[in-house]
DNA sequence: CCCAAAGTTTAGCCTAGGCTAAACTTGCTT
DNA sequence: AAGCAAGTTTAGCCTAGGCTAAACTTTGGG
């Protein structure tokens, strides 16, 4: 953060449109939100954030987070207990949920209306997530609706912070015979993307396990009208609900 | 150094096509692609660009441009003849092109499909411009039909890097009785766009000089059917296009 | 034709965010 | 209960891109 000449680009908060934020936000960088929503995407996961997780899901050496770690809770955006762990604040967890409201916009406007495909928009929603104004995101959320979930399920938290993150099952809990719908999966990978697009097994739409092979084997899945195996590990990866069966009174 | 300002260029379509390694780009950073942009504009509108100009453009001291330029000339984008100024080479041109045109395509998209306001979109191009990959701003451009003028009537370069840089009369040169038509403005000064939107002065529409009071005075306008007065320093920043007039044979 | 002002570069410093290697905790397994 | 492996932190270093202050060029006026 270069401390420059008084440079004063006072931007008086009475003209334009309603965009006016009182408190002087420090503007954060890409680095810290990432770090951020990393940690609040662990702490949902697992119920917990370690170094170790972080310094993985971000790709940088243990020593990196640690030391990124030791800014943040510096900063007040965590806590930091050294050897065992860190816990997003609420300025740490409203910071997040601002910065995957605005991936999850971005993934969903430029798979809605720019036919982005849905296995390459997690990249490019990434670097744009960091350089979007709130005034741009707000303005795509609109033209799409405001929508609740993003192109592979995910929901999108409101403006004002709140995200409705309730446990799933996967295809793999599922029993012998069940019915589910698909909901969510992942945006991370885009092969396994790109297979679920052309096994047509996206949110929305139904599956019923068929039969599991014994000893962690292969499930057979009716999707549709076809027929098809899948592994386990894929399986465990995508995410259903129950279907709510039409109540016979 | 005295090379006065290039008109239009075209990239020398690289004659030996398969020869060349796919040379694996080294992603420019956000400074740079700043620097190179900034220098290109200063050639194109100066015809050269020195020092404490680079460092004005960016809002940084003097001796920080010289670092940076400095290293973009041991990168191969720019000649630095020290105390003399700066030239892009074909390297750095071409790095600047393509920034210019993400900037320009961002805000022609930002305008007419999300309604973003033209007075603001140049910061919010000014900071997609880093982030968005080629892919997503060729969909862009198709969706937009390829367009080759951004709301404030500046070219966009296109992919090959080829641009229509042609030097353009102002206002402020129409001779009294004069029409002309409104082409382009910078998109710097939020202001002053929001000031020619009030008075409908924008790309397209037909403008006559009627009287041009003495001493650096006051010019009147005929706009549509109205008439208003401008200052000479606002006249100065609207290029215009002398009106074709019907042919009589 | 010289010298001072204006402009440019160098020198030295700073912060953010990376890295590796080494030191230190924690906890699991004998 | 001890010791070792795994995990974490510290120490020290690096690069990019800023800054100020000081030194150096260039140039225009007297």
């Amino acid at each position: 953060m270069p401390r420059g000449k008084p440079e004063s680009q006072a931007v008086p908060a009475s003209a334009s449109a309603g965009v006016s934020a009182p408190s002087p936000q420090p503007a954060l960088t890409a680095p810290v939100e990432d770090y951020l929503k990393a940690i609040y995407e662990l702490e949902t996961r697992l119920g917990t954030a370690v170094t170790s997780d972080v310094a993985d899901a971000l790709d940088v050496a243990p020593a990196s987070a640690t030391g990124m770690i030791r800014r943040l809770a510096a900063q007040g955006y965590l806590d930091h207990v050294p050897y065992r762990g860190v816990q997003l604040t609420d300025a740490g967890r409203r910071a997040a949920l601002r910065t995957i409201r605005r991936h999850r916009i971005l993934e969903s406007y430029l798979t809605s209306v720019l036919g982005y495909p849905w296995d390459l928009v997690h990249d490019e929603a990434e670097r744009l997530e960091h350089a979007a104004s709130d005034a741009l995101i707000e303005r795509m959320a609109v033209a799409l609706g405001n929508p609740t979930q993003d192109p592979h399920g995910a929901p999108i938290p409101t403006a004002e912070g709140t995200v409705d993150e309730r446990p799933r099952r996967t295809i793999a809990d599922l029993a012998v015979g069940e019915r589910a719908r698909m909901v969510r999966v992942s945006d991370r990978d885009g092969s396994l993307l790109r297979y679920l697009a052309e096994i047509a097994l996206q949110p929305g739409v139904e599956v019923q396990l068929i039969t599991r092979a014994p000893f962690d084997g292969p499930l057979t899945l009716r999707i549709g009208s076809n027929e098809l195996m899948v592994g386990p590990s894929l399986a465990g990866q995508v995410l259903v609900d129950t279907i709510e069966t039409p109540d016979p009174p």
